[in-house]
DNA sequence: AAAGCGGGCGACCGAACGTTCGGTAGGAGC
DNA sequence: GCTCCTACCGAACGTTCGGTCGCCCGCTTT
């Protein structure tokens, strides 16, 4: 028979993802986990290391599958200008379409133990993803085409426009996801100083697809029982 | 003579904030905040009624210093370009100039029981500072001199740019804060298509100060002894 | 000198934490 | 029929959590 290998594991992480990143990692037990999918917090550790080695995955595969969509949308694409505005694309959408998973990449590097070799890890992930975002910015200062006081300055402040997509973005909101990536993309080449153009946005189908993520609306972990007021 | 009655509490909420911020709410214990100060947990509870009364007091103190400020701020200012334009500088400045309080308003809210009277006040805090923006969009728009696609979506984007300063603005960076903020005004009124003008910006010192916020750069809590590593 | 008092300490509480362990129900393979 | 193996449970481990209680020390007031 289909052993359906993992689809305990795949449950877990479905909803770990969403009590990270609606309670924080400090503030979600293993009960809590194994209460949203019909366990006991023993039957947890049958497929999870330790809390940490839970999150340390989720934030590596998160990272992953965004570098590896970010390379596979760069390849085709030479121009810096071109190549900004697919960053700034991709990082709103994937920030809008799994919420969840990028408010814990994001947001809880912090609960992995310093020095520890997940944290180094993820660090470097993060480091290898930004310099795209740096190589472009220099490409196209280097080219004549951006023009901007501090690339560090203008990179932070871009990304933290595209990533703050995951804090309020609906799907029924006032705006499509198209959108809101086309006017990110304006804003950007605005703040490089580069010639409005043609504009460029990210082939949806290439961002990265995380299985745990949950359906972006209400979606309620509680198998059959209220949850505890959560008092402490 | 002078009874210098908070002097404690004021080094109390100092390491708060400062711990608060690094490593959030949840991951900070009562005995933490005590070895901060050079205490007993059983000590912090003399100045103190409660763990959450004390991030409730952190988050309304910070909350309304920066409504005030922007009542302060806004009052003599009548154009819609010239008030988003203070909005964006001094939410900027705030954030990069007392980053760990605003870290703790913006990112604790969740950490606050729900449904609390705590709670419902911070949020009411919340959406008073957000009318602001919404206010200064709307007249904009209704006036003709913004032309924006969704308002909610243009705030939004706008205010996550602004926050994210708390992130990575450094007083030793290759920008100065007057940079930043011209920068960002800049940005934010080429996102509502209005005409680059006299750049107004938010004047620093009308803006909160906050009593407890550490020294920028490396700020160390331990007041003798080495800490714990922090194993669990 | 005696009394009052605020600030802090040591010891402690019940509960919850992450994690481990022995055991067991059920299906697959021989 | 017997033996594995996977998946899970009940119970407990030692530790830490937020919070309380009684006492004591050093200051002021009288």
């Amino acid at each position: 028979m289909i052993p359906q290998l993992s689809d305990t594991g795949e449950r877990i992480r479905t909803a770990a993802v969403l009590l990270f990143a609606r309670q924080g990692y400090a503030a979600t037990s293993i009960r809590d986990l194994g209460r949203a999918v019909g366990m006991t917090n023993a039957g947890i550790y049958h497929h999870v290391a330790s809390k940490e080695a839970l999150l340390a995955d989720l934030m590596r595969v998160a990272q992953q599958g965004l570098i590896e969509a970010t390379r596979r949308l760069l390849a085709p694409c030479a121009r810096p200008a071109d190549r900004l505005a697919l960053l700034i694309s991709s990082l709103t959408a994937v920030h809008a379409l799994s919420p969840m998973t990028t408010r814990v990449m994001d947001g809880e590097l912090r609960s992995l133990t310093p020095g520890s070799a997940a944290h180094d890890e993820i660090i470097a992930l993060r480091d290898a993803y930004e310099a795209h975002w740096k190589q472009a910015l220099a490409d196209g200062v280097a080219e004549g085409t951006f023009r901007v006081a501090d690339q560090k300055l203008t990179r932070l402040a871009l990304m933290s426009m595209c990533t703050g997509t995951s804090e309020w973005y609906r799907p029924d909101g006032d705006s499509t996801l198209e959108q809101v990536c086309a006017e990110f993309v304006a804003i950007g080449l605005a703040a490089v100083r580069a010639p409005a153009q043609a504009v460029v946005t990210a082939d949806l189908s290439l961002l990265p697809d995380f299985p745990w993520e949950p359906p972006h609306e209400r979606y309620d972990p509680r198998p059959d029982e209220a949850r505890r007021p959560h008092v402490r």
